[in-house]
RNA sequence: GGCGGCGUAGCCAAGUGGUAAGGCGGAGGUCUGCAAAACCUCUAUUCAGCGGUUCGAAUCCGCUCGCCGCCUCCA
């Protein structure tokens, strides 16, 4: 039985899906105004992990992921400025531009990460008559104001706000930076809706003038419009649960009366060599920048050998140290789909590979342990390394159980050595051959400069039982 | 100032009441002409520090120190 960690509770809990085998998953996506980096990362490849494993257990899950290319507000009343704007102005783009640049190249980085993409990727722009319809609704129902051409929503008039992020209103600090803005009857209160002026870029007509929605309600708009009122997972970073997921469910469920999610997972944040990441750091770490130095694969495997819930340094003698682990789980599959050849997988595993899938499933079952799984891959790979030629259809059952596990459960793909062309290939089996003369001549001298003269050039020997193989680093 | 979380070997990192997973690194060994790879063995009497609860604590409680997040857009 799989156990989560909702939240909501604060403690591990049994999952039951609101109307199984369906499961509503909403996992808050990016806003789209700048490089997707190490944060992003995590996250995703954090909630992708968790998709592919309710698939994996039988669940038809439902992944919906937001794109937000609009309607951040900025402190409230304030100079006016949302960050996609103001990317705009610098790189001298339409907003639109802006944001579907960033959004490319979003899933350019999530793609090289092997996430899945969601089944529904929503862009908040895509539906501002919903939110006016929420809106209303709220309006309706007194839960809302209006002041001036903007919508607040009143806090006064959901008691259970603060309840996911255990706060009290009277603990919060009013005015920590700026100064509430006007018309507002609690400085707790949130905006639904904002006038815009004249100049600014994304606005659109609304019951209460021209403007533009508040940055909380896309997602609730979204979610239910995709999923229904009730969803059973949504997920998202830690640093949103708030204010946004908090009021995500104060304008939801004021909206429809009904409990808006079941279980709500936050996954934890990076840091970088010890330290918060941040632009004014100066140790802000895009993906596309990481990926020149470290395979993609690797940040994957990383992330996968700590747990979503936990914060995770980064630093380069960590990922070094992943590449290799990861190296080592590639070899040993590789070697495994040598020995297996052309064996189809027998209907049972057997021992010791049922055990390892047993262990790696209740790992994952409980609030989706990757740490505790990779340990299993490891397990696995020893017990490859250790097979034999005449094993071939044990290693074909092993061989299957590793794409199953590895690859569909937790998302790593290895890569096949790289491959040579055909006169490549033929001039080095003859320098191999030739080598192996001098070798039986004992002439070690000239048979090791020919091996490192192949090193050299990329190629690496090495002599086992069964001849001399060489492949390509 | 308020709220929440974390601190586990040289490094990364699981483990949340029953006697410390795993990876990297290091040491030794098997194999090898030597290597490489692979495999085997070892590598924290101890979980930031100090007290307390308990038959028993890394795990619960209190205090101290350090770090992180949120309270303002952020995965």
């Amino acid at each position: 039985m799989l156990q989560v960690y909702n939240t909501l509770s604060r403690s591990k809990e049994s999952f039951a899906p609101i109307h199984p085998p369906h499961v509503g998953l909403y996992v808050c996506g990016p806003t789209v105004y700048d490089d997707p980096h190490l944060g992003h990362a995590k996250s995703y490849v954090s909630f992708d992990v968790i998709v592919r494993f309710l698939r994996h257990s039988g669940f038809k899950v439902r992944y919906v992921q937001n794109i937000t290319d609009v309607g951040h507000l900025l402190g409230e009343g304030d100079e006016g400025e949302d960050r996609v704007l103001k990317k705009a102005r610098l790189e001298k783009l339409e907003p639109v531009e802006i944001a579907q640049k960033y959004e490319r190249h979003f899933f350019r980085d999530m793609d090289l990460l092997n996430n899945l993409r969601p089944d529904i990727s929503c862009r908040a722009t895509g539906h501002i008559p919903e939110m006016i319809e929420m809106i209303e609704k709220l309006l309706k129902q007194g839960k809302a104001y209006e002041t001036n051409g903007d919508v607040y929503f009143d806090v006064s008039r959901f008691p259970a706000y603060g309840r996911l992020s255990g706060r009290k209103i009277d603990d919060l600090r009013e005015g920590v930076r700026k100064e509430s803005a006007e018309g507002k009857r609690h400085f707790a209160d949130f905006a639904l809706w904002k006038k815009a002026d004249a100049q600014h870029l994304m606005q659109w007509p609304s019951p209460w003038g021209r403007g533009f929605p508040g940055w909380h309600l896309e997602c609730s708009v979204m979610s239910t419009k995709y999923i229904g009122e009730s969803l059973d997972i949504h997920g998202g970073g830690l640093d949103n649960q708030f204010p946004h997921h908090e009021c995500e469910i104060a304008q939801s469920e004021a909206a429809t009366g009904k409990p808006f999610v079941k279980y709500w997972l936050h996954n934890n944040m990076v840091t970088v060599d010890g330290q918060k990441m941040s632009k004014s750091l100066g140790n802000f770490v895009t993906l596309e920048e990481l990926f020149k130095k470290f395979d993609p694969m690797t940040v994957r495997f990383f992330i996968l050998q700590g747990h979503y819930r936990s914060p995770q340094d980064f630093s380069e003698p960590a990922l070094d140290a992943a590449a290799k682990g990861l190296a080592r789980l590639s070899d040993a599959y590789h070697s495994l789909a040598g020995i297996a050849g052309d064996q189809e997988a027998g209907e049972e595993t057997g021992e010791p590979w049922a055990g390892f899938q047993k262990k790696f499933q209740a790992f994952m079952e409980d609030d989706f342990s990757t740490a505790g799984a990779v340990a299993i891959l490891f397990d696995m790979a020893r017990a490859a390394q250790s097979l034999t030629r005449e094993q071939a259809g044990q290693a074909a059952s092993a061989l299957r159980l590793f794409d199953m596990l590895a690859g569909d459960v937790l998302g790593l793909r290895f890569t096949p050595p790289q491959s040579s062309g055909e006169s490549e290939k033929q001039v080095v089996d003859y320098l191999v051959e030739l080598r192996n003369r001098f070798r039986a001549e004992k002439n070690w001298k000239l048979a090791d400069e020919v091996r490192q003269r192949l090193e050299s050039a990329g190629i690496v020997l090495e002599d086992g039982k069964d001849g001399t193989k060489w492949s390509r680093k």
